[in-house]
DNA sequence: AACATGGTCAACCGCCTAAGC
DNA sequence: TGCTTAGGCGGTTGACCATGT
């Protein structure tokens, strides 16, 4: 159970409000302004909890809060945006001047999802994470331990909670469209995995992809698990850390990236954690100055809470990109048919009472400072200007730019799907 | 006219994060 | 380092309204 909910308080309204109160919200912020909710109630007169009034005047009483209709723009653009963010509302509505993430949900929820549903654009089976928090795909296919489980199933009910990250990385350990290694052959081999399949087909069963991917993971931290960018993307990320600003601190392990602006790209060099694109030690790729406290020289990545979860975060999230690339991207012209895949969570790991890793869901905003926006990339702007398409193999070769007016955002992106699918396919499959 | 049904949307609820201590 | 809590988020609810029977 969460905290108790601040609007029990004896005596407070609920409810719809009233012109009276609406007045004396506005005017108290209008000459106090904004914050300070808790004790707002009191100070402006009203009998409401603050969470209460803070939502009135988030989604109804701001001045600059644009109604009515949507624009057929609008509609095109929350469209645009849901295919690839999901239901992060609060996310759409910054790119949605004047309309609330409230406003556009509901308007979501009952016209525009019905609208691509009737069209045939949209099915609510491919979405179980937008319409149910707590769908009943589990998570504990990979939160092996029970022990674990109360974290993995912080939701409202006791169902487990879906996490994409479980379907990502289900899919990664369980996948017999990737070819696994002969290195995770061996893995699974000795971890029970195999899915009935034999070895020639190398599946992982689902109930052991949490032993198997943390397995995984401690293989890849291992220092000859390099993987090196190519020159096309050190130039993609180059560029991107010459609009970066700001210097984050970096006096410990979770310093993992690096991108110097200088316009000679052999100094670029990025290393993601225990994943490593990158090669720090490469001298073609120029050293890391992490001790740089110049912040229009260097660029820090955070990692994942841990290595480990560092590499499976970058293994969903790539697996994410590309699924994105191939169904959002290639669906339809409108966006209406997309099929969304969502990175919004990834994992953290822990331990179960054994002492062995286990994976559990972490918060969605770990994604928004994951990876491509913690290196300059806007992914809104990734996804929708490339139309990249896509087979359904992860091969450099087989991606290609089918149309888009902006030339050089063209190029940097398919340069760095082209990678980054390189990359997460050679990884697994060696 | 009365009731049923369905759509809309403001408001609530529970949970999460991050900041402050 | 761990606890507390304000603020924020997304899912859900229920009041209200329009339309159908």
């Amino acid at each position: 159970m969460g905290r108790v909910p601040c609007c029990n308080v004896l005596g407070l309204r609920k409810g719809a409000w009233t012109p009276e109160e609406d007045q004396k919200l506005l005017s108290y912020i209008q000459q106090h302004g904004e914050g300070g909710w808790r004790f707002l109630p009191q100070k402006a007169g009203l009998m409401r909890c603050g969470k209460s009034c803070r939502l009135r005047w988030a989604n109804y009483l701001r001045p600059d809060i644009k109604r009515g209709e949507f624009s057929p723009e609008e509609e095109q653009t929350i469209m645009k945006l849901h295919a690839v963010l999901g239901n992060r509302w609060s996310t759409i509505a910054k790119n949605l001047p004047r309309r609330t993430d409230n406003e556009i949900k509901n308007h979501w929820n009952t016209r525009l999802k019905k609208r691509l549903i009737e069209m045939g654009k949209y099915h609510d089976h491919d979405h179980p994470n937008e319409s149910r928090p707590c769908s009943t795909t589990t998570t504990t296919q990979l939160v092996s331990n029970p022990i674990d489980q109360p974290k993995a199933q912080r939701s409202t009910n006791n169902s487990p909670t879906t996490t994409t990250s479980a379907h990502l990385l289900n899919e990664i350990a369980a996948s017999t469209k990737l070819k696994l290694s002969n290195r995770l052959a061996s893995l699974l081999a000795r971890h029970g995995g195999g899915g009935g399949g034999g070895d020639g087909d190398k599946k992982v069963a689902v109930s052991n992809s949490a032993s198997v991917l943390n397995k995984v993971a401690t293989t890849y931290l291992k220092p000859k698990s390099h993987v090196i960018l190519n020159d096309a993307v050190k130039e993609v990320l180059s560029k991107s850390s010459q609009a970066c600003s700001e210097d984050i601190d970096h006096g410990n392990e979770n310093v993992i990236a690096n991108s110097s602006n200088n316009t000679d790209n052999s100094s670029c060099s990025i290393s993601i954690s225990a994943l490593e694109i990158g090669n720090n030690n490469s001298s073609d790729m120029g050293s890391p100055s992490p001790k740089s406290k110049n912040g229009q020289e260097s660029r820090y990545v955070h990692s994942a809470t841990s290595p480990r979860a560092g590499v499976l975060n970058g293994m969903a999230s790539k697996l994410a990109l590309v699924k994105r690339c191939r169904s959002t991207l290639l669906s339809s012209t409108d966006w209406g048919a997309s099929s969304h895949v969502s990175s919004s969570e990834f994992v953290d790991e822990s331990r179960d009472a054994a002492g062995s890793a286990v994976l559990m869901p972490v918060s969605p905003s770990s994604d928004e400072r994951f990876l491509f926006q913690d290196m300059g990339f806007d992914p809104q702007e990734l996804f929708f200007e490339g139309i990249v398409s896509a087979t359904d193999e992860f091969d450099t070769n087989t991606f290609s730019v089918v149309g888009d007016d902006h030339e050089h955002d063209q190029d940097d992106d398919q340069m760095l799907m082209r990678s980054l699918c390189s990359n997460f396919g050679d990884e697994l499959a060696n």
